[in-house]
DNA sequence: GATAAATTAGGACAATTGTCCTAATTTATC
DNA sequence: GATAAATTAGGACAATTGTCCTAATTTATC
């Protein structure tokens, strides 16, 4: 049965968000699994494998949110819109917690670890997507470039919102972006 | 003497900013400095105390930087432009560690640190600093939203260049801001 | 230059860390 | 239902953590 091991990567995916990953220790997640704490070794080689189990589970559910984005909206217009609300969908974890890609990646970063490259290719399934849907919206080679440029700004939002904790902000900066998307001379369809 | 102190200090800085404030330990920073363990006890009380001396240092130094950046600068509107470049002047830690104040207040966020609100405040200099600069330029009742939106894109942009490490796209952004800092209806001394 | 105060070194401390090992228990296989 | 395999619990481990204490040393005071 895998069940247990899924349920330690579900639980590590949580306080790795919540707390850090440096922070969330083994007795930490054996507490919240309710196993064993000598127990991880049969499932995992060590903390840095149970990490890339965890990036590997945000990954996938990255790219099953962005299908489910695809699926459930014919216009690329409305896909980008989704995107910029999960800043509102996730205001009160983001707020209090950062956004779990970014804090994630600069984590890792400062400690040099091996995963650092997989946690930014979170960040990379979001800029393609994204790339994707500026192209379908007739912006070509300005896709990519508007791209980051809006996976910037909501990481921008999220780092705002943690420091001061502003709902409204967010909420302002969606419609912002609403009305940047609306009036950007890059993208024929939408101006 | 208090040059200790002072050396502690600034060794908990870079520390702090390069590996983390929870991942760097008494031993690293007194490898650093070149004192014994034991000794920190004599200058703080405890881990967190040395912490709010290294966020006093930073917030003096912000302030610092700031009143620099007013007194070589006539024009607000240079002013503004030297914030957006510090992203280009310290591009090499960014990509490498991330903003400095950014990643600080995420850490804090995840620990439930009681500095956090302290760290948060240096982002309050810089989003004061900012207002009154888009105050000087006209903007009147927009000069704080503009203050935070700038804010975030700096942010944003600090984000991906730790994620992707583009040093183009930190020079792209920069020209982005200028042109939209000349072009934004709610600044008429630049449009 | 003697005396008091400030500073430092070195080690002890209890707690915690990730890791590993072994014995017990559960589950699957025939 | 016996046997093998997979899974788990519990504890040991060496290393490291922040913290504290004491004795030694340096510095300041008169």
């Amino acid at each position: 049965m895998t069940a247990t091991r899924e349920r330690i990567v579900e639980s590590a995916d949580t306080l790795f968000y919540e707390t850090g990953f440096e922070a969330t220790s083994f007795a930490d997640i054996a507490a919240t699994v309710g196993i064993s704490r000598g127990n991880f070794y049969h499932h995992f080689k060590s903390k840095d494998d149970l990490l890339c189990a965890v990036i590997d589970l945000r990954k996938e559910r990255t790219r099953a949110m962005l299908d489910e984005w695809e699926k459930t909206n014919e216009d690329p217009f409305d896909r980008i819109l989704c995107f910029a609300n999960i800043l509102m969908t996730n205001r009160a974890k983001i707020m209090a917690f950062g956004c779990p890609v970014g804090t994630l990646c600069a984590e890792l970063s400062k400690l040099e670890h091996a995963a650092r490259a997989q946690a930014s290719e979170i960040f990379g399934l979001f800029r393609d997507w994204l790339e994707h849907q500026f192209r379908a919206l007739g912006a070509r080679d300005a896709a990519l470039p508007l791209a980051v440029r809006i996976l910037a700004w909501s990481q921008g939002v999220a780092m705002m919102a943690t420091a001061f904790g502003d709902e409204a902000f967010i909420r302002e900066e969606i419609s912002s972006i609403r009305t940047w998307l609306k009036e950007h001379p890059d993208i024929p369809s939408t101006a």
